[in-house]
This record gives structure tokens, C-alpha cells and sequence, in this order.
DNA sequence: CTGTTCGCGTGACATTTGTCACGGATTTAC
DNA sequence: GTAAATCCGTGACAAATGTCACGCGAACAG
């Protein structure tokens, strides 16, 4: 333990990859041991080389980094996971905690200190954004969390499958995707589609198509 | 001129602009000389300062991208605009390029060297990415294709007004609102408000609501 | 001047959407 | 056990959407 703590960095954006391997190379305690552009690959390191800590976007194509994390946790390779993330929302929030993550910090935090949030969730701590750290945010109950099958439902709707579309791929009755639509809408306080894939969109509910 | 180059960072996430300044610090040619984190306040510090060069991203909140190049280009201040973005669309490149912006790289380019994609917008020419240097988005054609009203209209839909509420702020019928709408998922080739609005998100042709 | 194109407007109508009321299967709380 | 809460499913129906055919005036080419 008195090595080097090993990090990966999990980012699709290589420019910003490269810029946290900057911001942390001169600190003689950490090590960036790796890098992956999207959580498939993310989670593929992590088994590989068993980080002490992962830095993981959560915005990310082909696997975002709730379902990254998931995974990794999964395979139980030990690594602790530091989440960063645009928004605030407390529905994400909680969902990186429930999926596992050790950390949540938000890009744009002015003046954060990434080698230290890394220093701390290294050492067991769990660091959260002041901006986000409510201890409702803690707590677990359900905000406006969709229920898996909503998230499907919606991954199809920002694709901009009809109902009907949707109803025959996933063998059911339109009327029935309609309601998920509707329940949908409803947990979010929404009233139509235009709203609803903005927010979607917005929130990093969904995989671009 | 002998003097240093001086650079603006415009960028919505603190965190990335940490990272490029630091990329840029060790360059003795160039000097970050402000930053800022939306379009509005970008406007604001290009007239201070007028930099040498503006690196902006095309996604922020506030102003975006497109609006503080054009916004800037109109005062006047002489600063070149290299325009940083997630997006390949032609669409985006060419309004970038309309707008005025010198330079339109890609943040997840592997290898960009963004030091020298600055010193070259700052010597007059034009850096283009080559996933995007299509000859083709150089040649002034087709905008993004879309009349004035039907922007307007756009707008409204991706902030989630109804035809209905649509034909009544612009004192419309609904039918005609619901035709514009009609006209403008035909250009796009588009037959649903939910791939309209993830197509209006992606190439910047709203203001998010 | 004349014909053509294009932006903007309209009403009518088929399709898709958003809501309603309801049932069965599970899970959790008492 | 029973009751309450969820999640997933259904049909029926009103409201919003997506498409149709069409008129008007302005801009432009001949």
C-alpha cells in the first residue's frame, strides 16, 4: 500500500483524458495506469488492471458509466469508482451511488481537486460534489428512478420508434407502450415527447442513437 | 506580433478548461490570457480582452457556441474563433464556418495538437478537422436547410409547446404550426417529434430550453 | 409581362399520442 | 394471513401529431 495508487481514466472524450492525465501526473502519489474512451472498454481495463481507483464519465457512448460501474463492481475487482458527471440531479446522483460508485463530483465544479477526491475514495472515503452532497441524496428511496422497463421503453422513444414500432419489437400492445409512455411522463411531470427527449437527452437517461 | 499569442478559453466545464490550459501553459508562443463558461460571459470577456484567439466549444449553456461566434465576429474585435465540438454533422461545421469561426476540430480527435491548430487560426488559416474537412462543407449552399419561421417553430417544439399553444403565441392556426412542422421533418427527412428534437439538440439549431 | 419557384398560410382527415379505468403477479409491511 | 404498494399488461377514447390538397403574394428568370 505504500505504492503508487494506480487510476484508470474512463472518459470518450480523449482531449479531456489527456487533460486529467496532466492534472494528475506531477502528484508523485498517483499513477494513471490507463485510459478507455467508453465503458465496454472501461470495464475491460478494470479486470485487466485492477485499478485502485477509476475515473469514470458518465455520459458515454456504446456503455455509460452506471452500467460500467455495475459491471465492474460485478466482477468484484476492488477498485473504488469516482463518478463525474455534468448534472446535479439526485436521481443520478443516487443511481452512481446505488450502482456502486465511491464518489460523485461534477465537471463543472470550479475548484475541485481531482487528485485529492482520488486520494480520498482510495482510502475508503466516499467523496460527493458540495453542490450535490444533500443527505436526501443518501438515503435511499426512489425519485423519479424509472423502472427498467421504462428505460427501455424510452431508449426506443428518443430513437424515434412509434409506438406501434415499438410495441411489435418488444411483442407487446401498443396500448401498453402507450401507458409506459404515460407513466413515464408522468413520474418525470411531463406531457409530451418533445419535453420528454429533451429530458431524456438532458439527463443521460438514454444512449444517443 | 513577436509578443505572445493570446488565447480566451470558452468552455461550460470548469474542469476542461483547467485541462487545455494546461496543455497550452508550457508553449511559450501562447498565453491563456481569460476564461469563460458560457457564450454570454465569452462575449463579454473577447471585448475586454480581445484575445488573439477564442477556443470555444459549441455546446454551452447560455449562449452557445454558434450565437457568441456571431455575437463576437459582429463587434468587431478581430479575434480568430476556433470552435471546438463533439459533433461531425455537416451542419454544424458549416454553420460554424458561417458563423465566422476559423477552425472547427473535434474533442474526441486522438492526436490533436491544439497548440498548433492555435497558432494556425492565429496566422489566418483555416483548421479544419479531417473527419470533417469535406470539401463539400466549404462550398455556401444550404444552411441547415430551414426557413426563419420554421426555426422559430422549431424552437418552440423542442421546448415542448404544443401545436396548439404554438398557433396561439403567433397567432397561427394550429393546422398551419402543425404544417411547418410537417415541412421541416421533410427536409430532415423525419417523421417524429422525438428524432426531430434529438436532430435540433445535436446540431445546435435551438437554444435548450 | 408571364411563368416558376418559394415562403407562409389554411382546412380536412388519417395516424399517433396521451389518458382513463382496470386486472393479475410480486413484493413488502403489518 | 391480509393489506398496500409496485410493476407490467390490456382496451377504449380524446387530444395532438403527421399528411393531404390547395390559395396567396413576393422574388426571380425568361
Amino acid at each position: 500500500m505504500s505504492d503508487k495508487i494506480t487510476v484508470l481514466l474512463v472518459d470518450d472524450h480523449a482531449l479531456v483524458r489527456r487533460g486529467f492525465r496532466r492534472m494528475l501526473e506531477d502528484d508523485e502519489t498517483l499513477s494513471v495506469v490507463g485510459e478507455a474512451s467508453d465503458g465496454a472498454e472501461g470495464v475491460k481495463l478494470a479486470k485487466e488492471l485492477k485499478p485502485d481507483v477509476i475515473v469514470m464519465d458518465c455520459q458515454m457512448p456504446v456503455m455509460n458509466g452506471l452500467e460500467a460501474t455495475r459491471k465492474i463492481l460485478d466482477a468484484n475487482i476492488g477498485s473504488a469508482i469516482l463518478m463525474l458527471s455534468m448534472h446535479s440531479e439526485d436521481t443520478l446522483v443516487k443511481q452512481a451511488l446505488e450502482a456502486g460508485a465511491r464518489g460523485y463530483v461534477l465537471k463543472e465544479a470550479l475548484d475541485l481537486d481531482l487528485a485529492g477526491a482520488i486520494k480520498n475514495v482510495a482510502a475508503g472515503q466516499t467523496v460527493l460534489d458540495p453542490k450535490v452532497a444533500k443527505p436526501q441524496a443518501l438515503k435511499g428511496e426512489r425519485e423519479s428512478g424509472l423502472t427498467p422497463r421504462e428505460l427501455e421503453i424510452l431508449q426506443y422513444i428518443v430513437a424515434g420508434k412509434s409506438n406501434k414500432e415499438i410495441a411489435s419489437e418488444l411483442e407487446l400492445s401498443a396500448n401498453t407502450v402507450a401507458v409506459h409512455r404515460a407513466n413515464i411522463m408522468d413520474r418525470l411531470g411531463i406531457h409530451k415527447t418533445a419535453e420528454l427527449v429533451v429530458y431524456a437527452i438532458r439527463n443521460g437517461l438514454v444512449n444517443l442513437p
